[in-house]
DNA sequence: GCCTGTTTGAAACAGGTGTTTGATGTCTAG
DNA sequence: CTAGACATCAAACACCTGTTTCAAACAGGC
C-alpha cells in the first residue's frame, strides 16, 4: 500500500503543474517509482484518481492555520477583521507557490466535479464567516446584498493578488508576495471599513 | 485565402472551449469545413495558429467600446471613477460569454508566450488611466505604492466577478451577472472613493 | 513447504494526436 | 494552350495517450 501513497503524491506534483489533462500517468508513474499499470490498479483510472487527489490536497490545505473565529479573541471588530484578513491573504499567497494551492487555482479556473463536493464545505464556511464580521463592524445594519457585495469586494482584493498576479508582474516590478501579507491586510481591512461607514452616512445612489 | 480566416474563426472557438492542449485541430478543421493539412499549410504548426488567434482575438476585443479618458467629459473626478469602473466591469463581464472573453480568461489563469506581446499594449495602458483617475479623486497626493495598491483593489473587485465565478455561483443564487455592472460599479466606487478619502484623515499603520 | 490472495512488471493494445506526403484540382500569366 | 504557382484532399506517418493483459514475484497463514 506503500505505493499507492508514493502515486497520490506523485500525482499531486504532475496535476498542479500541468493539469488534468496534460499530466500523464507515466509522468505520475514514474515519479512515484511504480509501473504504469499501478495507477488502475489502485485507483481504477486517471479520472478517479484525481478525484482522489483533490481530496487528499484538501486534507493537506485544511491542516494548516485555522480560521479565526469572531468571538473567539477579545478585540474589537475592526482589527479582528484587519486578522480575518491577513488568515485570508497568507491562505492565498502562500498557496502561490505550494502544488496544493497550484492545484486549487486550477480548479477554480476551470472547476471539475471533483471541487463540488469540497465547495459546500470549504468556500461557504468562509464566505458566511466574513460576512458575520462584515456586520459586526457596519454601523448600520446591511441588507443581504448590500452584505453580500461587501464580501466579495474584500475576496476580490486578495484573490487578484493571486488570480492577477499574470497581469500584476508584467506591471514594474517588484511584484506583491507572501511578505507582503500585512501590507495587504492592512490596506484592504481600511478599505473595507471606510467602504461601510461612508455607505452609513453617504446617501447610496 | 477564405479558407485561412474561416480556420482562424473556427480555431477561436475551440481554444476558448477546449483550451490550447486539449483543442485539436482535427476539430478545428472540421469546424472550418477545412481539410487536416490546412492548419500546418497556412500557420506552419498549431502553436503559431494559436499565436495568431490570440492576436486575432485582441483585434476583435479592441474594436469594442472604448476606455473613457479622464478629461474627455466635463465630470467631476467621482463620477468620472464610476464611469471608468463601469466600462471596465462591462468589459470583464461582457467577456464572460464570449469566446474572446474565455480565451483571455484561460490566458490569464495560464498565460503562454503568445500574451506577452498584447499584455504591454493591452494591461499597461489601463492601469495607468485608472491610476490618473484615482490619483485625481484623492485629497491628497499619493504615494507610488500606495496609488497602486487601491488600482489593483479597484481591479480586484472587478474582476472576481469573473475570476471568481465559479466560487460565486456556488453561494445562493442569483448569481451576478452582465446586468448588475451599474450596481457593481456603483459598489466599487463608492469604495474606492471612501478609502482615499478615510485614508487622508485617518493615519494609517 | 505449499498454497492463496495481493502486488508488481514488461509488453502490447486501441485510439487519438500533430504533422507530412504526394497526388489532384484550380486558377492565372505568358 | 500551356506552364507554373497556389490550394485542397485523402492517406499515411510517427508518436503519445490511457488502459489491459498475463506472467512473475511476493506476502502471510496453515
Amino acid at each position: 500500500m506503500a505505493t499507492r501513497d508514493d502515486i497520490l503524491d506523485a500525482a499531486l506534483g504532475v496535476f498542479a503543474e500541468h493539469g488534468f489533462r496534460a499530466g500523464t500517468v507515466r509522468d505520475i508513474c514514474d515519479r512515484a517509482g511504480a509501473n504504469v499499470a499501478a495507477v488502475n490498479y489502485y485507483f481504477g483510472d486517471k479520472a478517479n484518481l484525481y478525484s482522489e487527489v483533490i481530496l487528499h490536497a484538501y486534507n493537506l490545505a485544511s491542516s494548516s492555520e485555522p480560521m479565526p473565529l469572531l468571538g473567539s479573541e477579545a478585540s474589537d471588530p475592526a482589527s479582528h477583521l484587519r486578522l480575518w484578513i491577513l488568515w485570508y491573504v497568507r491562505r492565498i499567497l502562500q498557496f502561490e507557490r505550494t502544488d496544493v494551492g497550484r492545484l486549487m487555482a486550477r480548479e477554480m479556473a476551470e472547476p471539475s466535479q471533483a471541487l463540488d463536493r469540497l465547495a459546500q464545505r470549504s468556500i461557504l464556511p468562509v464566505f458566511s464567516e466574513l460576512s458575520r464580521i462584515v456586520q459586526a463592524v457596519s454601523p448600520k445594519f446591511l441588507g443581504e446584498r448590500e452584505l453580500k457585495m461587501h464580501c466579495i469586494s474584500i475576496i476580490g482584493q486578495c484573490l487578484v493578488y493571486r488570480s492577477g498576479s499574470s497581469m500584476l508582474e508584467r506591471l514594474d516590478p517588484p511584484h506583491f508576495g507572501f511578505d507582503d501579507s500585512e501590507q495587504i491586510a492592512d490596506h484592504v481591512s481600511h478599505t473595507a471599513i471606510s467602504a461601510v461607514h461612508y455607505l452609513a452616512t453617504e446617501t447610496q445612489s
